[in-house]
DNA sequence: ATTATAGTTGGACTTAACTTTAAGTCTAGA
DNA sequence: TCTAGACTTAAAGTTAAGTCCAACTATAAT
């Protein structure tokens, strides 16, 4: 039932380090100490725990992770609080990863084209006659394929 | 056909710092300057820096990134690298990608939790009995619900 | 010709999130 | 009782990615 912070550090995978520098900036004010001082994790401290590490996830600087942690805190009169704060980050990480998504779809297109590049043998199959530029009908092209249908990730695909 | 650095940063929506500063980290080698030292980007610049921004977006240290561009002027001897770092990046983005996914899903769940909550007036609604921990059977409950093909972004949706 | 604006450099400063150090305390086992 | 190992704190150090400053140069418009 009850842990030190090795032992919560080890079960988390991150230091020990990490855990006091979370306890220094607020995140942790619901850890108990034991008579002489140190740090008694409960069980029930893994909840939150595990949403730090969520909103961590989501790319939350700790400050903004400690305003959460106090609104828990605070008891009741402040769920709708928390509810709205998840509801922004939901969103803000909706937007996340659909910049994720895009620059994912760059990378596919882009593995598409040194594909061509080594097929060819050289990088110039990609370019304008007489130029260095990529030709933008290429990048139409490949667009058109996955519009088409194919799949992305197969597109760029390349056996050695 | 000819920009300044400041016309590229304005274009890019990031400061002439950054520019400068990428270009010291030996991320823009392929800028020209003029006879007075000034820095000319050319239109085929532009492939890079779409690249570049692909890769910061991507979350690759700036360093890693300045690799890549060495290696893209390095010519056609590099191509087979080119496209296997650009494989491994993709492969980095997808695990991030479904790391994303699944701090997504604690989101909702949460959201879903506070729904309860306010709904009930009180947190303790969500709690095991005589306890400040959450019921884990809540959290299966809602994992079947999702299971069962229930939207989780509907799930956690409350009108006020 | 003067002035405003935009550029140059090297180097210092900032911020976030750790990470380490120093100096000391506590606890379990030989 | 002694020692190893885990803990405590405050404070300093580190790293990444900018961001800014000082001192200077170049260009364009009045």
């Amino acid at each position: 039932m009850p842990y030190s912070i090795g032992q919560v550090a080890k079960r988390l995978d991150i230091s020990t380090y990490t855990l006091r520098y979370y306890d220094k900036e607020g995140l942790l004010p619901f850890v108990d100490r034991n008579a002489a001082g140190r740090r008694v994790f409960k069980d029930a401290d893994f909840n939150y725990l595990e949403t730090i590490s969520c909103l961590k996830e989501a790319g939350l600087p700790v400050k903004q992770i400690g305003t959460f942690i106090d609104l828990c805190l605070a008891g009741d009169r402040t769920l709708d609080e928390r509810y709205d704060f998840l509801a922004e980050q939901e969103q803000a990480l909706e937007e996340k990863m659909a910049a994720l998504q895009h620059t994912m779809d760059f990378l596919r297109w882009k593995k598409w084209y040194y594909k061509r590049a080594i097929q060819a043998g050289t990088e110039t199959v990609n370019y304008l006659p007489d130029t260095t530029q990529t030709d933008p009908a290429l990048r139409e092209k490949f667009n058109q394929l996955v519009a088409d249908g194919a799949d992305p990730q197969d597109l760029g695909h390349l056996d050695r």
